[in-house]
DNA sequence: TGCGTAGTTATTGTATACAAATCGCTCCCG
DNA sequence: CGGGAGCGATTTGTATACAATAACTACGCA
């Protein structure tokens, strides 16, 4: 999208994601106009988009809330992802190049360096985990999946808890990616589609484990 | 949505179905306002709609097609839904009432109707179908996968193709819709996943054997 | 003739004014 | 004291005018 409206999304997004605003509390579009400087009309793009990534929800007469992830909608959040993950990483095993896999292997070593700095940068973190994952999607050389993934990976508060990880886990995510590079090096799809597998459930009990266990909270406020 | 943009969303839609336009054809957001008969403002969201369903692209350069569904990209779209779907009726086994599954009976009790009428409605033959896999989604209660589904059915070419199906063909979709509920009525997921897997796979064989096998063709001319 | 380029037209993007719907409050009636 | 109708304020939806960008055309220069 052009200037205005892409730069509309990306505050917006920045916004939700700093933590400035509560799960639940309702915003208005003028109010989002302010914030990101451009008139309602784009605002109600990047509003469309965010909504569809789920980062925002209406309620049942159109009015505009922060949306508030449910325990349990975190977990179908991961299932899904996982069941098209694993799919995505058993067709990248048959098409990934040989230069591709360097790349793999080049984001991981970034990926490592940010966990070992200390404090541990988790922000860089963050950055070359997507990286990593989003050559692995597009390696999968199908774009209905790729749309697909792109709507789950946003989870907010998903993003949020990271930065409460241990390094301990942060590096067990970096020997996940090291044995999902080795599948690919040994092209082989069904053991890339296990170590993904195991990958991301842990990735939702670590996330389970930081968010506290099976708290079952259901305060709502939205649909 | 309200109104204007519901009506336009629909108006397009049924525009695109119809088959009054040419895949790869390009569209001006002024020209669907003449054809729905409101302003551009709500045009462009039901347009977002459309392209979120893929039924319309953008080019690079924010030009607007209708778009080109390759035999590839609907191979694709049924592999996604099937893993999507077969999930779903997985879950749907477990959670469906007997007064749903009755609702099921009665939906597949109308397709077989439009199935033995002569000639066969093939109209109602597809709600019928589309309800029978909305109440499916439904009951599997997780509101991401409805919404990811809701992105892979809507296939204008398998829509379009769906009326050169014969009675045979139809009638063995009718008895998968049966076997589907007999697994729901056991409680097996087991079982309606199996059923649900080689229900959509041969759905798509007989989508390619109407189309045409193996095509190959990439005429392209979008994205 | 071939290619780049300037000017023209077509198309999408943005701002703004106004219309419609919804919320929240008060006040009235039972 | 409670419930609902009505009204003002708030919020979203739509139309329209204008701005920015991309495509097209024709022309000039080598």
């Amino acid at each position: 999208m052009s200037r205005a409206s892409e730069q509309a999304y990306a505050k917006i997004r920045a916004y939700l994601l700093s933590g400035a605003v509560r799960a639940g509390e309702q915003l208005t579009e003028v109010q989002l106009a302010q914030i990101t400087g451009v008139s309602r009309t784009p605002v109600r793009d990047a509003v469309r988009r965010l909504e569809d990534e789920l980062l925002l929800v209406r309620s049942d007469t159109k009015r505009l809330f922060v949306a508030d992830w449910s325990r349990d909608d975190i977990e179908e959040m991961f299932t899904l992802r996982q069941m098209l993950e694993c799919h995505a990483a058993e067709r990248a095993a048959k098409r990934l190049s040989r230069v591709k896999i360097a790349a793999l292997e080049a984001l991981n070593r970034d990926l490592k360096a940010a966990i070992e700095q200390t404090p541990p940068d988790v922000t860089r973190f963050l950055d070359a985990n997507r990286a990593f994952h989003e050559v692995l999607v597009e390696a999968a050389d199908s774009p209905r999946l790729g749309q697909l993934l792109a709507k789950l990976i946003e989870a907010p508060v998903v993003l949020r808890t990271a930065r409460t990880y241990s390094q301990d886990d942060l590096r067990q995510s970096a020997r996940d990616h090291d044995e999902l590079i080795a599948a690919f090096a040994a092209r082989d799809p069904d053991w890339a589609r296990a170590v993904m597998g195991s990958h991301l459930r842990r990735a939702f009990h670590t996330f389970a484990r930081a968010v506290g266990p099976a708290a079952n909270d259901r305060s709502d406020g939205t649909a």
